[in-house]
DNA sequence: CGGGAGATTGACTGATCTCAACCCGGGTGG
DNA sequence: CCACCCGGGTTGAGATCAGTCAATCTCCCG
């Protein structure tokens, strides 16, 4: 543990949006208070909750969604590690408006809340780095209202797997890094399973995609792009 | 003129996000130089232009949305007098996603990239608003995407009309201080125009909401609110 | 072996889109 | 002054995409 924390701490200093500060500026992180591991199914924070802080990834995967009408559920985002979560409602100071919830074996590192605005204030390239997440973040969004909005289903789907590949990539053989339930899919998609499992198997039909195990294996990118209309 | 940039100048300093600025760190923004006017109709950016900075409309309102397939338009959200437009691409350097168009005779305060970039490492109470403004806008464009995807039009032209109503609000007879058109009703619940039209009819028939002219005059408020599933 | 979660398929239904016709009011040029 | 035109707004009919419900299947696990 003591270890871990050892490389925890220079994670955070080396590679992610606290590469800004120094070792000593950092000394208000009270980091061995804040690492948190999750099992597979953790829900790390609830559509409501008041969050003390945001969290950083890692490890791990974090579905991000928010909950409709009759347990259906749109997923927003799927973050990883170096991603953080939570710093929507950090910032603003309201309740959280989605669900945080582990996907797999999960670290967090969270940094509150008191910290982090102190920090925005004293280091104008940190606050600059977290507005620049934020911002991209709002295109993503922005992207996905217009698509959710005007596309069908299977250009929708067609996109997901793309954007999966971006996310997640794939290995040698073109087999996507993460393993996805239909429903989560679906959800992503804004769509029902049954609708988004009948998508698949036609894009299976056509060669374009393939299963293997629990993941998808991507046959032939050029094609998924342009069914997708990206 | 010149006394409409005095205006100007200490409607910055007061009622805007620059009121954590002094009068000397503002002389960074030489005023008169990026105070524009356009008439109705103008498209102050498009969509995939690099824009030089972003926009505090100072009067009017303005359109902002990104286009689609064939003609059909998603619209994001109205932009009106102290909003800011194009900070997102300002922020993250891209092009810009959106297209901004003037719905009326609109006044603009142009705040260059560099200057926004400066003031925000030397100010921390300023990079933090502008944080709170982009969280405030991801916020928003996370529930534009899961009612998009889950709610049916019928919910969604409710929950428009709530949105114009609490965005622009109402005179003293509860008519909206907004007329759109049509088109823009639909392209903002995400539907055709035909439909939103049958929508709007069907809501007018319940006696819910009434047409004085080009606006929309709001009946029962409480209704409306249950429609949309608010 | 039984149970349960997830995946798949079929049949049906219905909400929404599209196309096309038509209306209405304002502005304009002859 | 009037016929025409044009941008919206409305309505109808038909086509279709996608959601729902229900049955079945396939693993995997205890």
């Amino acid at each position: 543990m003591e270890e871990e924390l050892e490389n925890a701490w220079s994670y955070l200093l080396n590679d992610t949006l606290f590469r800004h500060f120094t070792n000593e500026e950092m000394l208000e992180l009270p980091l061995k208070d804040y690492f948190l591991s999750c099992n597979k199914g953790k829900v790390i924070y609830n559509e409501g909750d008041y969050i003390s802080g945001f969290y950083l990834i890692y490890r791990g995967v974090v579905k991000v969604y928010k909950t409709g009408i009759d347990g259906k559920y749109q997923i927003l985002r799927f973050a990883k590690e170096g991603d953080i979560i939570g710093f929507r409602s950090t910032i603003t100071g309201e309740k959280a408006c989605t669900t945080a919830y582990a996907l797999e074996e999960t670290d967090l590192i969270l940094i509150r809340k008191e910290v982090v605005l102190k920090l925005i204030k004293s280091n104008g390239a940190f606050a600059l780095e977290l507005l620049k997440i934020a911002c991209t973040e709002l295109g993503e969004a922005n992207d996905l209202i217009k698509d959710i909005a005007q596309k069908t289903v299977r250009e929708r789907i067609a996109e997901v797997i793309i954007h999966l590949k971006l996310g997640f990539g794939t290995d040698k053989n073109h087999i996507l890094n993460i393993a996805l339930k239909r429903e989560e899919i679906a959800n992503l998609a804004g769509t029902s399973t049954e609708t988004a499992i009948r998508q698949l198997s036609e894009l299976k039909q056509e060669g374009v995609i393939g299963f293997v195990g629990k993941k998808i294996k991507i046959n032939d990118h050029e094609t998924l792009l342009k069914i997708g209309n990206m």
